[in-house]
DNA sequence: AAGGTAACCTTACAGCATAAGAGAATCAAT
DNA sequence: ATTGATTCTCTTATGCTGTAAGGTTACCTT
């Protein structure tokens, strides 16, 4: 007692907002955001769950901040570069983003308040589109598409009941049931002589549409 | 006692799996899915929770069995169709079970097994493609592309923090927070530009994309 | 040294999915 | 008609969840 002599040097507080954040980041990466709680969230920061609420809202709040915490890993190309290789690069980064983080993409649906990196993302986005000559209703409309698409793909991804790595063969059996061929002849040809076939990774698709969109984006402006 | 007659004629058991599916998905529709539990849903089957689990697995299975009422709603035109025009019509058609059901994008991330209804939708999708020329290859592009796209409008659409016919003026500021010009000048923009004019819906938007795109698969086809 | 304040913990509650088993009702076969 | 088996439903219980309410501790300011 008398040999501790340390009253005001070492803060007592190391909980943060945002270390609250960041570790509840990590948490949803390695076992999904279904299974975060503010319970593990605080075990995981060696302290009570009550705690926490010192530091954030609510868990509502907790989930706007990963969410928030997603969109600042996004590179955003700056304003002055030709408009179709900064939405092109943009594009990839989102993608990037959501594969480290894929359930951002579901999590999408339920939130409400935007965080000042996703505002600062629609703005610098929509501040490309401008420059490189595109009406307020064009950018709305390419804005509207390439979001639809860069989410809807990684929503995709995310759903894969497989990953690349994996014996594919294997996975598709089970998915289709006992008949695959006779009931879905479309689906096994797809899968057999196609998803199937050794090297094959559905992340390559991106680019295909990615780029299919960026060209038609252009002769529409 | 003896004035009831009817020893095997009404059945005892009106819970049947088509049923309790049903139920829930009435449930989502109104409350949102994540306000379906169990409890509510056997509650509203004038039942135990418990009883629930002779018609269905679990919970997943129930959220499965939804999703799969959902693609059982989307038309699927007939194979020999234009396959342009049969797509178009296929996407809009999904587009509309999906604003019907906002719930069913974002659910998609977590769910696993394809019901029949799903297996048999992507079936006739690569059936329609197929016959429309596309080699397996192309028509993986364009399945991908085109379902990405529109997912990804009705996780969007979705997400929105409003409807089309409320007062857009009073939801847009305490999205933005308190100084949305000066911080982020192209979305301000964006907004009291075009957004909030009247007459404005986001929904407009997605045609636009889905043209876009269709055009640009027959140039690739 | 005293008071104020912010961070933390304890306790408690209502709701969640579902495992285990008991009770009742129906059907099949004698 | 009676029995036995099966199927459905309910009761109970366990360990989760988010978070409201209030008490305790440690620090900073004066």
């Amino acid at each position: 007692m008398a040999t501790d002599p340390t009253p005001n040097t070492a803060p007592r507080s190391p909980l943060t907002r945002e270390l609250v954040l960041h570790t509840a980041l990590a948490l949803a990466d390695q076992h999904g955001v279904a299974a975060l709680s503010m319970r593990k969230l605080a075990q995981q920061l060696g302290v009570e769950a009550m705690s926490l609420y010192h530091h954030v809202a609510s868990k509502d709040d907790v989930l706007d901040g990963i969410v928030d915490l997603v969109f600042n890993e996004i590179e955003l190309p700056p304003t002055t570069a030709d408009w179709k290789a900064a939405m092109r690069d943009r594009a990839i980064s989102t993608r990037h983003a959501l594969r480290r983080h894929p359930w951002a993409a579901g999590l999408m649906e339920s939130r409400s308040a935007p965080g000042p990196a996703t505002l600062r993302h629609h703005d610098a986005v929509l501040a490309i589109l401008r420059a490189g000559g595109f009406s307020v209703a064009m950018a709305a409309h390419a804005y509207s598409l390439l979001d639809s698409y860069i989410y809807g793909f990684a929503l995709q991804e995310a759903n894969l009941p497989f990953e690349a790595s994996d014996d594919l063969s294997a996975v598709a059996e089970p998915m289709l049931g006992p008949t695959p061929a006779e009931d879905y002849p479309h689906l096994a040809e797809m899968l057999t002589e196609h998803v199937l076939q050794p090297g094959y990774d559905y992340g390559n698709e991106f680019l295909f549409g990615l780029d299919l969109i960026l060209d038609g984006l252009e002769q529409a402006r």
